[in-house]
DNA sequence: GCGCAAGATGGTAGCGCTGTCAAATACTGG
DNA sequence: CCAGTATTTGACAGCGCTACCATCTTGCGC
């Protein structure tokens, strides 16, 4: 400070500038912590951010003048200096969804256990939005990112690609991501529930979402559907509107069934987009007496718990999303840490769960 | 740049200081997009930050220069510098709850549309994580902050108070918050519950939770109920055991539904504490043949979307969550923009959602 | 008791940006 | 064509912290 005061007077010369104030926002710093307990600025950083290299006298004092002044990190100078954060922005579509929620809670549980922190955006099914997100999260300067899905608006692609960080894309398995991959194909879940629905018998099929322009996953699976079944059974299907944002909800399922059945009554089958549409179905079914499976066959997607818990259960395909949060996490802290993970594209796989409503 | 070696230089004489190279993280920096565009790196901050303070000649090569560099402006720079963030720090239990998730999308959604990111941050129902993590959260020197819930460890309302910005506590009213506080009153809820079943004949009632001492705003739904019946009905209260972070789930209320007529078959009402539970308690029943209400009694609390679509419909207790999460946010914002919000202490209300189910 | 290594502490200079004020330029009316 | 004002642009310093190196203690072997 001195010195600082020094060098300024002497290339203004004698002129004495008024001393101008602008203060922070009058929180307690660092510097204040050092003058309290007698020592240098330095020593109380080394203090708070590596305790072993300070001498227990020292520390002890430190510590208590952190006390004392209710002293809090600033974080954004710390990371400024060190050209560090252990903030890691994670991007998903939506909240509303369950699904996403679920694989968040996998990669904050694996963050926080390496003292990472969680900064989440979300995007309202938007990529234009995505790529704005994406523009300001990296403003935050963070060592690595998390995105879901692998689709994209070229100028995020290009952004992150250039970012020179670790990025890891998360939810469905694919060709070509920016950097590293967990997820699992959804063309071959899919696939995997037409075999299901043709072993039992079904040849008249539906597939029902919702706004699949937005919820390209589930169009995928709808392709692993349509693909598996081309000349061994009907498939339709259903794209349904709904608010922005929104792609899923049981009284999507509950508004489906009835129109659907007026609609196309010759179907034996229905495989919505996620197991909360289907539980929808199933409910509506149950308050209107309709037989299912027999007068129709309702499937879903994501193993969601209550998929087991109505009657008839629901058949559904399992995706293991607290996995992917963490597989993604786990993978994006090992590069971070100048390790390489096991792999750079990672399929969890599906388990179909089998259940009386096919 | 150039000043400052000068400076240096004067300072240390002819010695010819080993010029220290410490770079950043390699990125692009405002002062190289200043270069390529020939003006100064200030110039280039108000291109960016208020458009309008510059002539459009300029503003349209920096904004070339930008585009051709790739620059992301440094929002910790800009932040430290301007002793200003638009980063706001949600603190919630969990987000494995729905609930808390709709109020998140509330608050994005506000301060979104005021320019705000959110930084999201769980505590998994504990007090001394809560803790940890507000002070991490301060390290980023917010301009507000919002907290779910009224009850914190000393320490954590200390350090709010003594932060100097604004802050909301969401979810439940009560007295003494720290600042201001937005929500609904549960023991009142919890009243409004034992009136309808009173209402409606039910003399022998049970209320139903998780973990209650995590999630004492059902405890407080419970206190409302056994007030408001006390003398008139009996109550039981049945604090069922479950994984740390998770206070429901239709699992639970599977599970619970027949364990708890065994033990206590004189009941003729249960109240669980949220809709999720007793939604499984519905679906136990219709799979075991019991019937509700004849049996017995199921009511939530929440107003999930699937209450109305079961059958029976199930009673619930609506609450405005999104509402909340809008409310309390709008209120921050208020306050950080320096206007005084409507009121500092906002009850939102609930509604009671009479279904078949009571 | 001395030389030297290891450990503890401190001085200095920025990290990339913006607030403040000053200078330069453009614009107006007479 | 000029003073006087409005607008645009720039120089400078510093936000609060940490990397880097220098310095000062210690402790230890001989």
């Amino acid at each position: 400070m001195a010195e600082r005061a020094r060098t300024a007077t002497a290339t203004d010369a004698a002129a004495a500038p008024p001393r101008r104030i602008r203060r922070g926002r009058g929180a307690v710093t660092l510097a204040e912590v050092a003058a309290g307990a007698g020592v240098a600025p330095i020593t109380v950083s080394r203090a708070i951010n590596n305790p072993a290299s300070v001498s227990d006298a020292l520390r002890h004092r430190i510590e208590q003048a952190v006390e004392a002044l209710g002293y809090v990190p600033n974080r954004m100078a710390g990371a400024l200096a060190s050209a560090r954060t252990r903030v890691i922005p994670v991007i998903v579509p939506s909240l509303a969804n369950v699904v996403f929620v679920e694989v968040i809670e996998g990669i904050q549980e694996t963050l926080e256990a390496e003292g990472y922190q969680m900064l989440l955006g979300s995007t309202g099914y938007d990529l234009a939005t995505e790529a704005a997100l994406a523009t300001t999260l990296l403003g935050w300067a963070p060592p690595g990112m998390l995105v879901a899905g692998l689709r994209h608006e070229a100028r995020t692609t290009a952004l992150l690609r250039h970012a020179g960080i670790p990025i890891v894309e998360f939810m469905e398995t694919g060709r070509a991501p920016i950097d590293m991959n967990v997820g699992l194909s959804h063309v071959r879940a899919g696939a995997a529930m037409a075999e299901h629905l043709l072993a039992r018998g079904y040849r008249r099929i539906g597939f029902v979402g919702l706004r699949l322009h937005d919820d390209y996953r589930a169009r995928q699976r709808y392709d692993g559907l349509r693909r598996h079944l081309a000349g061994r059974a009907a498939v339709i299907l259903f794209d349904r509107a709904g608010a922005a944002g929104q792609v899923g909800g049981q009284q999507a399922g509950w508004d489906a069934l009835p129109e659907l059945l007026a609609i196309a009554p010759a179907l034996d089958a229905l495989f919505f987009a996620n197991d909360e549409m289907a539980v929808g179905a199933l409910l509506r079914a149950r308050r209107d007496g309709i037989d299912i499976p027999g007068r129709i066959a309702i499937a879903g997607f994501n193993g969601l718990p209550i998929a087991s818990l109505t009657t008839p259960a629901l058949t559904t395909i399992v995706s293991p999303r607290k996995q992917i949060g963490r597989e993604a996490a786990a993978m994006l802290l090992a590069r971070i840490a100048g390790r390489e993970p096991t792999t750079r594209r990672l399929d969890v796989g599906f388990t179909l769960a089998a259940g009386g409503s096919t």
